[in-house]
DNA sequence: CTGAGATCCTGGGGGC
DNA sequence: TGCCCCCAGGATCTCA
């Protein structure tokens, strides 16, 4: 999402929104009694942010669209007239070019978020904050009974980790995705603390994960998937011990580890 | 409040 | 080769 934020930012900021076409009502989200295209039609893109997982369109109007890409979805620019598959909201802006929101399995979101709504309330700290210190991190841990990477995937707690991101981070702290949130103690807490940020930089660095669909706002895939230590790489051995990457389930979602270094104790 | 599980979707992969 | 089944996954909802 960072990736797709830089590269929209570029794109699409000071342009005036001329048309709007919502070719699925739900993916296209207004405040009660409102029509998505009618508010959005005639606004002005102030500029473009980030909140955890969410892409945010600031309007000049105070109002915003947040944008939930879930796995699938895709922000793209396009400067032709073409059809894109999968364009479900698109935004005819001013310079003849098109944002387009596209997502083939529908569950990704555009929200326009009126002025004081506090859309974001639920989300947690930002992982690459300032204010997610190893201490609070320590703190929210503990007295915490779910599984370390459930926790980590909370987006209450800290938003913007997903699954892959997860993965790679117990994986480099040498810790097992199953452990307790709240046994770890403070070495490994720390170790985890630092794994998470060296794995998101790094990830932004590389422009993100084309595991499946994603790519950014010009539509190029990123580069992190070449790097991935372990996730979806069950059955190959741990790069930096030797051991076996193996595949479980923890709370309904796919988690790969190491059986060697990743040790439950 | 916390945690667990179902739900939404479709393309693609595996199995036969 | 072709067909069917099942699965991936983030956020949100319900339920315990």
């Amino acid at each position: 999402v960072e990736t797709i934020v830089r590269g929209l930012r570029r794109k699409v900021a000071g342009k005036r929104i001329d048309s709007v076409r919502v070719g699925l009502k739900k993916m296209a989200v207004a405040p009660p009694g409102l029509d998505f295209a009618t508010e959005v039609t005639g606004e002005r893109i102030e500029g473009v942010g980030r909140r955890g997982k969410y892409a945010v369109i600031r309007l000049k109007s105070g109002r915003r669209l947040a944008v939930s890409l879930r796995m699938t979805g895709r922000l793209v620019v396009l400067s032709g007239s073409g059809p894109y598959p999968y364009a479900y909201v698109e935004l005819g802006l001013s310079g003849g070019v098109r944002l387009i929101f596209a997502d083939v399995r529908q569950f990704g979101r555009m929200r326009l978020v009126d002025r004081r709504e506090g859309w974001d309330a639920d989300l947690g700290v930002e992982p690459l904050s300032g204010a997610f210190t190893p201490d609070r991190f320590i703190a929210m841990l503990s007295g915490r009974t779910t599984p370390v990477k459930a926790f980590l995937l909370d987006q209450r707690r800290i938003a913007g980790i997903g699954n892959i991101y997860a993965c790679e981070a117990l994986w480099e702290a040498g810790i097992h995705p199953a452990k307790p949130a709240g046994s770890l103690l403070k070495p490994a807490a720390r170790r985890l603390h630092g794994a998470l940020g060296a794995v998101l930089r790094r990830a932004i660095v590389l422009r993100g994960s084309s595991i499946d669909d994603y790519v950014d706002a010009d539509g190029s895939k990123g580069g992190f998937q070449n790097v991935l230590s372990v996730y979806g790489k069950e059955g190959t051995s741990c790069s930096r011990c030797g051991g076996e990457i193996v595949r479980t389930v923890i709370r309904g979602r796919g988690t790969w580890w190491c059986r060697k270094h990743q040790k439950l104790e």
